[in-house]
Order: C-alpha cells, then structure tokens, then sequence
DNA sequence: TAATTTGATGTTACAATATAACAAAACATA
DNA sequence: TATGTTTTGTTATATTGTAACATCAAATTA
C-alpha cells in the first residue's frame, strides 16, 4: 500500500504511526545534533494524534495539562524547530500543522486535504514537481520552495457518500 | 509575450494593466448583474496598483483617504465579492491578494512569487494542473481546489543580479 | 570543578489578520 | 410609495503569530 493512502484509511494502526514518528524524529535528531527537548517531542506527538492539520492554538492546552508553560511563543518556538528539521509541516491555507510522513528525504510540499474529514496527506509525486518546474523555467523563473495544496474528497469519504 | 510574463517586466505600460483589469471587471459583472460598486472598484484598482500581492489592512488608509468607512469588515467584504467574481486571488502563504490576469476564464490558483521584488504572477501551465489531477486521482482523491505557490526569483531580479 | 558561553524555555506584552453581529443606508421591485 | 433585499457602517472581538527580555539548563572551556 502506498504511504500516501495510510491516513486515508480510518481503520489503520495509528498507534503505530505515532511510535514511528517519534522514533524516527529521535533518531533524525540525533543524527543531526539537534536536540528533541520534551517540549518538542510533546508538539511533535500532538500533532501526530492524527492525520488532521492542527492550529498551533489547539496544541496549548494539552502543554499546559503536561506542566509547560503553555503561552503562544513555547508552541510556535516548538513548532519552528520540528519545521527546520523538516519533522512538520505548515498547510498555509489552513494555518495549521501537520506531521511529515517521510523526514528523512526531501518533501515537496504538497498536500491532498479533504475537505469531508479534514485528514490530509502528502502528495509525493515526481511529474508534479517536475511540470512546476518545467513551467517556471519557461518563463524564467528560478524556483526556490513549491508548496501545492489541494482541496477535495479523499477516497474513504467518496465511499461512505456511496455507502450510506 | 505570453502573459504571464508581463507582471516581471518592470518596464511595462502598468497604465494599462489597471485599466484593463478595471474594464474587463465592469463589464464581466454587468454580464454577470453584479454590483461592481465603488468601494469594490476602488479595492480593485488599489490592488492593481501594483503586481505585488497586498494585504488587506494596506488597503484600508486608502479607503479612509477616498472617504470611505475604513474598518476591516469593509474591505474584507470587497475581497470577499471580489474574490467570488473571480477577480482577486489570495495568496495564502503571503495573507495577501493579488488581481486576477484572466477572469474571464477558469483559473487554477497558481503563483510564481519573487522573494526579491515580492511581484507575483500567474502560473498558467496545464501540464501542473494535468499532472495534479492524475496524481490525485491515482490515490482516488477527487480534486475540488488547487492552490499552488512557487516562491523564488524572478527573471527580472536575476538578470539585475547578473549585472550589477 | 568553576566559570563562561550558548541554547532553550518562561513570561509579558502586543502585532497582524480576520470575523461576528447588528444598525443604517441604498437599491430594486411590486 | 411601500417592501424586501443587498450593501455599507460600526463596534467589538476572535484568531494567528511575534518581539523582547528574563530565567534556566546544557555544553564548553579555563
């Protein structure tokens, strides 16, 4: 099964989703001698708890139940450092965070998010990359980040629309 | 000279873009029996003043100078209608708006952004969108929106970067 | 080990962006 | 002109994100 189906699919093991991400955002760190402070791994894990986007406003509250300091600039500092380490994303038209499902290699940013159960996931995709590319190079256009977000029904919210 | 490139020609008659964007609003809302009233003309040509997105709360002291009511609701209301006609786009990664260069026709909601001069244009390209929309539905997602912004340097800003 | 430097977090205040809700005015139509 | 609808005015407030400085912890060096 293609990752990009995984949160799609309602009835997956997230648990083990989460597990992974942890882990491996352990590991990238510690590779990278950078350092995953509680405060960061907490975020990390909160916005792992699904596969919707998450506000950085509703990420406050479980810091303050953990014994944080649960003001605004301890979740943005948090959600910048998990940004830098490519360990999150931001979906601008949403103003929220999600987990990136593949740290370890380059991310072209670019999401499907469904507009039904608000679950998004990665778009990877080589001929995506590769027209943007294309097309600003046609006009000159020398390309720094892409970031693609798409709006639409995801496969398991077609199926319950046929299903009722 | 296609289009898209006119936005990053600093040398273009920009006269005439404005005019032209306001014309072809007046005439595609008397189509549509739209009100293109003047608080909404007003945003648009400040919008059209220039190729570079704009926020909404840059527009509002213009708004006061014409005499109009200046608080925030008016014009995210002009947005907001203008945006529904098709004649505005916003920018989510810039929270900023920007004209439309063709609203007699469907738009796919693509920018190229220069992080140099902050000019955007419009990516008019139907091997991104194709290639969207086979990626997406690949993975069964059906696509309502797309929104791609590509940020990096222009033509114009490299060239005065080559010749300094 | 003590001193020093660097990086991370706590804390307060505030900036920037956007919307809710209701009143008044303008417009369209009967 | 009376009536309903759309647009605008107005006040207040919600939401998202940062600046600036104090404090604390970790790493480095003397």
């Amino acid at each position: 099964m293609n990752n990009s189906e995984v949160a799609f699919q309602p009835e997956h093991d997230h648990n083990r989703c989460i597990t992974q991400a942890l882990q491996d955002a352990a590991e990238l760190c510690r590779g990278r001698q950078q350092r995953l402070t509680p405060v960061r791994e907490l975020v990390l894990q909160l916005i792992w708890q699904s596969h919707k986007p998450l506000g950085a406003y509703d990420i406050l509250p479980a810091l303050a139940e953990a014994g944080f300091n649960s003001a605004p600039p301890t979740v943005y500092r948090a959600l910048d450092f998990l940004q830098e380490q490519g360990l999150v994303h931001r979906i601008a038209s949403l103003n929220a965070f999600i987990g990136c499902s593949h740290p370890e290699h380059q991310c072209n940013n670019s999401f499907l998010i469904c507009t039904r159960c608000h679950s998004a996931v990665e778009l990877e995709s080589d001929s995506v990359s590769k027209a943007i590319k294309a097309s600003a190079k046609a006009v000159g256009f020398s390309v720094e980040t892409e970031m693609l977000e798409v709006a639409g029904i995801c496969p398991n919210c077609q199926q319950e629309d046929n299903t009722p």
